[in-house]
DNA sequence: AGCACGCCGACT
DNA sequence: GTCGGCGTGCTC
């Protein structure tokens, strides 16, 4: 009798695939659970099992599996139903969710090693060179793997000489798959129990007057065991002996003290709990209630909440109160917000109940918590964590909280699955029956709109703690300044005053540009030329802490030109300003402050990101200048003012939320300043103060600016009246895209008619070699989500299926917004 | 996505 | 004449 199971492997394929089984396993195995399974002619994967039956595939012949790797399964039945709803929204494959849900300890991935034959003898001379030179290689190490033969015989494709070499039977190779999670052991000693009586200890010790080091050990053995009962660890024990490993080990050897090992968390709470919890105001209060009110009628609720109003204690109130229950709690937070700040605020409250779940710890610490959550352990009640963490395997979930709910990088853009985490976890929450709350200062559009509508609840909290009041924003007019020439640099007399007069307060200036990608671009002073990208559409900005020309689209770098490439002169400037410009402007106008950066460059690696705040934070620096990073969650006691060097490239940025997002960004930055008693101030910096938008940001209008997207939207078919999907084809070659995406934007328009906007080439119409093209195709509110997929679906089968077009990669973002 | 198979240009 | 380029098609 046969037996079968359908499984998922982590490839960009829309199906799964059928593998037989034995009888013991189709016993053994559940859905959820991984197997290791060969893949086309080498390949090995941990595919996961999603159904166990009996029904023999008709066209072809199920390959057996190779082994079974878990115990038990690492994925629920609710997870899997997440990842089903995920494709079949995002338009992408299971294989594709699945690789970005587990942790990649999950995912083993065999590797190719290279085996010598001892059996036979080889005649050296019949060898080829670079045949030659892997058999020497092979005399020296038993093993080799393919990136060693490349080294090698340094060159790329080494399988055709590999292939030689097994014709000859000089070598064999195998698939060596691992996996990556090792359970954190610890080394523990006790005494051996020869010597557990009395009677036999004296006598040993006796016997040890001649090592003294040895006896040394065991003293302090002893004395360790008398001060507490728990398990003495062999690191421990050599630092307060003052010893070697070698000691321990010849005690070991000896037989006088036995070790062990027990296998613990990486992710230790450490510190106290302090149960100091902060009694909400009155208005934090009425919050909390309202929320819990409309949790009755509502699975949402939209919490409108101002910047520094204490939204977090209301989260944690309502944590509490589902803590208390027993069930599960996520707190979904944007990546950049993850600071020690926040989760040390919040591990002061839970303790270990925190578990947090975020790209910056180990694959080994990610398995833990996904374990922990799995199991349902009190030390994982609460997860906080960046938008992947929708996807731990929770058992009893009661409560989301989505943090800073209006954030784009809650929505995924680079390798599918292009989801959104709020929406998801909008779903993950309805299939455990789950409350959900989206907080921010500054909801999306849509989400507002959701809330006016009725579909979700909606609560404000427009006081800040502390009855703290709003910053007063000014709008400082720089097309003016600079005709009176009362600009120095990028810097307005006001903004210099402004500056001058907080720190000579003894108070902190944050100061916000703009994103790394306006960095200065160098241009020739004599013709005009400026060095682009070879790889990308893109001028290359110059970073003048390394002397470099680099491109943010692929990371192609070069050393900062002397002369012109194109015209020889030497004549070159650097146009354009970004934080590194800044900052040099400021230490030149303040030399006696000290002048911070906060960039992608500056934050590089695992704490740079918490040094620079913690040094801002101790009164270490005076001014920091940075990038949108700067927005989110920070909690700046002393800053009393914020400049923003340029409103103006935001506003103007291509993009239907621009504005929205200009509003939101503006909004938090500002809300950097004056977080405590004394009232913040921020200057805002714009050639066009009678910006709507601008104006609406200085009197903290929100429902203004909401007023007036929600018009422009409906006028021009937006979000939330109209859904979107953005469809891009990517190519080398400019023509093949170019005739690919017309033929598809033609095809779509003779379903969707007016509905399909494009074909276009976006401002940046190359990247790494690839030209890109867009359709964008509007969803009005009558029609169906899933039967337009469901062309879109059958319309890329057509595509791909047309020689002329082959090689063209598509790439379909739903709600690419 | 990988990977093998198969057909055409630049080198020994 | 081979080596190695990448277009094409398949994977249970």
């Amino acid at each position: 009798m046969s037996y079968f199971i359908d499984v998922i492997l982590p490839i960009p394929l829309d199906k799964e695939f059928t593998y037989s089984i034995t009888e013991n396993e189709a016993i053994f195995l559940k859905p959820g659970m991984r197997v290791a399974v060969q893949f086309g002619k080498s390949k090995i994967y941990a595919a996961l099992v999603t159904k166990i039956h009996r029904d023999p595939p008709q066209v072809y012949e199920a390959k057996e599996i190779e082994h079974i790797l878990d115990e038990s399964p690492i994925v629920t039945k609710e997870q899997l139903e997440l990842w089903t709803w995920i494709s079949k929204y995002y338009m992408c494959t299971k294989g594709e969710v699945m690789r970005a849900a587990l942790p990649s300890a999950f995912l083993l991935e065999s590797e190719t090693i290279i085996l010598r034959n001892d059996k036979i003898s080889i005649d050296e001379s019949l060898l080829k060179d670079d045949e030659f030179l892997i058999y020497e290689a092979l005399q020296y190490q038993s093993l080799l793997r393919i990136q060693e033969v490349i080294n090698i015989v340094s060159k790329k494709n080494v399988l055709p000489v590999i292939k030689r070499l097994i014709e000859k039977d000089i070598i064999t190779v195998q698939e060596e798959i691992y996996e990556q999670y090792k359970p954190k052991m610890v080394r523990y000693v006790k005494l051996h129990p020869n010597y557990s009586k009395e009677a036999a200890l004296r006598p040993l010790l006796d016997s040890m007057t001649r090592a003294p080091k040895q006896r040394e050990v065991l003293m302090q053995l002893f004395t360790l065991q008398a001060k507490a009962t728990k398990p003495i660890k062999v690191s421990e024990l050599i630092k307060q002996s003052n010893s070697t490993s070698a000691v321990i080990k010849t005690l070991i050897d000896k037989e006088i003290l036995d070790e062990y090992h027990l296998q613990i968390d990486r992710v230790q709470f450490q510190g106290e709990i302090q149960d100091n919890f902060k009694t909400l105001n009155e208005y934090q209060l009425k919050a909390f209630d309202e929320i819990n009110r409309s949790f009755q009628q509502k699975r949402v609720c939209l919490l409108h909440g101002v910047t520094s109003s204490g939204k977090t204690e209301v989260y944690v109130k309502l944590i509490e109160e589902v803590l208390v229950t027993g069930r599960q709690v996520l707190y979904l937070l944007p990546e950049i917000a993850l600071t020690t700040q926040l989760i040390s605020r919040l591990q002061e409250y839970f303790g270990e109940k925190l578990t947090v779940y975020h790209s910056k710890y180990s694959v080994n610490e990610r398995v833990e918590a996904w374990n922990n959550v799995k199991e349902g352990k009190s030390k994982a009640q609460v997860v906080i964590g960046a938008r992947s963490a929708i996807f731990l395997p929770f058992v009893d979930l009661g409560l989301i909280i989505v943090d800073e709910e209006h954030e784009s990088s809650f929505k995924q853009y680079d390798p599918a699955p292009r989801y959104h985490a709020r929406d998801t976890a909008i779903v993950l929450a309805k299939m455990f029956e789950a409350k959900i709350v989206l907080g921010s200062a500054t909801p999306a559009v849509e989400t507002y709109y959701n809330a006016k509508e009725g579909k979700y609840g909606l609560v404000t909290l427009n006081r800040r703690y502390g009855n703290v009041l709003m910053p007063e924003i000014n709008l400082v007019d720089i097309k003016t300044k600079y005709r009176k020439k009362q600009m120095t640099g990028h810097f307005s007399d006001t903004l210099l005053e402004g500056i001058n007069d907080a720190i000579k307060e003894g108070e902190q200036v944050i100061l916000f540009q703009n994103r790394r990608g306006y960095s200065p671009v160098v241009e020739c002073n004599t013709c005009g030329h400026s060095p682009q990208c070879p790889n990308c559409d893109v001028s290359l900005t110059f970073h003048s802490h390394k002397n470099q020309l680099r491109c943010h689209y692929c990371g192609y770098h070069m050393a900062m030109l002397q002369q012109c490439m194109a015209c020889s002169s030497t004549e070159l400037s650097t146009k354009g300003f970004g934080t590194e410009q800044i900052e040099k402007e400021l230490i030149a106008l303040f030399p006696e402050y000290v002048v911070g950066r906060m960039d992608q460059d500056t934050t590089r690696g695992k704490y740079g990101y918490e040094k620079i705040i913690n040094r801002f934070e101790q009164g270490e620096i005076d001014i920091l200048v940075g990038t949108q990073m700067l927005s989110k969650g920070l909690d700046f006691r002393n800053v009393s003012l914020v400049g923003v060097m340029n409103a103006d490239n935001l506003l103007n940025f291509p993009d239907f939320r621009a504005h929205e997002r200009s509003f939101q960004l503006m909004q938090q930055v500002a809300g950097r300043a004056g977080r405590t008693k004394k009232r913040g101030r921020v200057l805002i910096q714009t050639y066009n103060p009678f910006h709507q938008i601008l104006q609406q940001v200085s009197v903290h209008d929100y429902t203004g600016m909401y007023k007036d997207q929600i018009e422009e939207r409906h006028q021009y078919k937006y979000p939330p009246f109209y859904r979107l999907i953005k469809i891009t084809g990517k190519h080398k070659d400019y023509n093949k895209v170019n005739n690919a995406i017309n033929w598809f934007a033609k095809s779509l328009r003779n379903v969707f008619n007016e509905n399909v906007l494009g074909p276009e080439f976006p401002p940046i119409s190359r990247i790494r070699n690839q030209y890109h093209k867009n359709i964008l195709i509007k969803i009005p509110q009558g029609q169906s989500l899933a039967k337009t997929k469901g062309v879109i679906k059958k319309m890329q089968l057509t595509f791909s299926s047309i020689k002329e077009f082959s090689g063209v990669r598509i790439i379909i973002n739903v709600d690419n917004y």
